[in-house]
DNA sequence: CCAATGATCTTC
DNA sequence: AAGATCATTGGA
């Protein structure tokens, strides 16, 4: 069955509450079309930030500079930025324009481009000296590491700051509809690392396709 | 468990 | 202009 990466989301599709659309984007495939080739992974964990009031958003209390700028605008645009010095995390913004919403997008399941994605996070996915687990008769668990994680997705897929403020609708780092999951299918937890956040880091704002194998962590599950 | 590493934000 | 912080990761 070919893979089929010409559909688009509409425009209504990104501006509704992040939380919302944090629940929506599981089963989306994030396609990034480079010159190397086309890689994409389906989104099976996501959190959503809402600002101004959630203190664990970079838009908490309005805050409006030029890191944030792009998460007051409307849906369906990248928001890129810098976490420690060397890691690119990638959100997805939501709602409409003076909203201050996005989503992060924690970890994909390769779909397309495997061997591009590993080249690019600096492994070998042909030589794979890694032994195979129960069950498992290739490279499943160098797969299941790829884009585990929102710092590693961003790597595997080339994600980059030029990509800040793109259209998520465009032809060079899009979102497609791809699968759908059922409420059964779907698990709520706290957000991951906003232990700063008071009141809000108890927010059940992370949702996560309950029995993926390539979820960044199983915690709280 | 802890260090890496640099842009951003706060405070002086 | 200096200092703290940080939606992470990989390696002891």
């Amino acid at each position: 069955m070919q893979i089929e990466i010409e559909k688009r989301f509409p425009l209504e599709f990104f501006t509704v509450d992040a939380v919302t659309l944090a629940r929506r984007l599981l089963g989306a495939l994030l396609v990034r079309r480079s010159a190397e080739g086309i890689t994409a992974g389906m989104i099976v964990e996501t959190e959503a930030y809402r600002g101004p009031d959630d203190r664990a958003a970079h838009s908490c209390s309005g805050r409006r500079t030029s890191r944030t700028e792009v998460m007051f605008g409307p849906g369906g645009r990248a928001y890129v930025y810098l976490i420690y010095g060397m890691y690119l995390l990638f959100n997805v913004v939501a709602a409409k324009e003076g909203q201050p919403e996005a989503v992060l997008i924690r970890a994909l399941e390769p779909v397309l481009g495997l061997e591009l994605m590993a080249g690019r996070r600096g492994l070998e996915l042909t030589t794979d000296q890694n032994p195979p687990g129960d069950g498992e008769r290739g490279p499943e668990r160098l797969i299941r590491s790829l884009c585990n994680g929102p710092g590693r997705l961003t790597r595997a897929l080339d994600i980059t700051r030029q990509h800040y403020g793109i259209d998520l609708r465009g032809d060079e780092l899009f979102l497609v509809p791809y699968k759908e999951f059922p409420e059964a299918a779907v698990a709520t937890t706290p957000r991951i690392n906003v232990d700063y956040a008071g009141e809000w880091k108890h927010m059940p704002w992370r949702f996560v396709v309950r029995d993926s194998p390539f979820l960044s962590t199983r915690r709280h599950l």
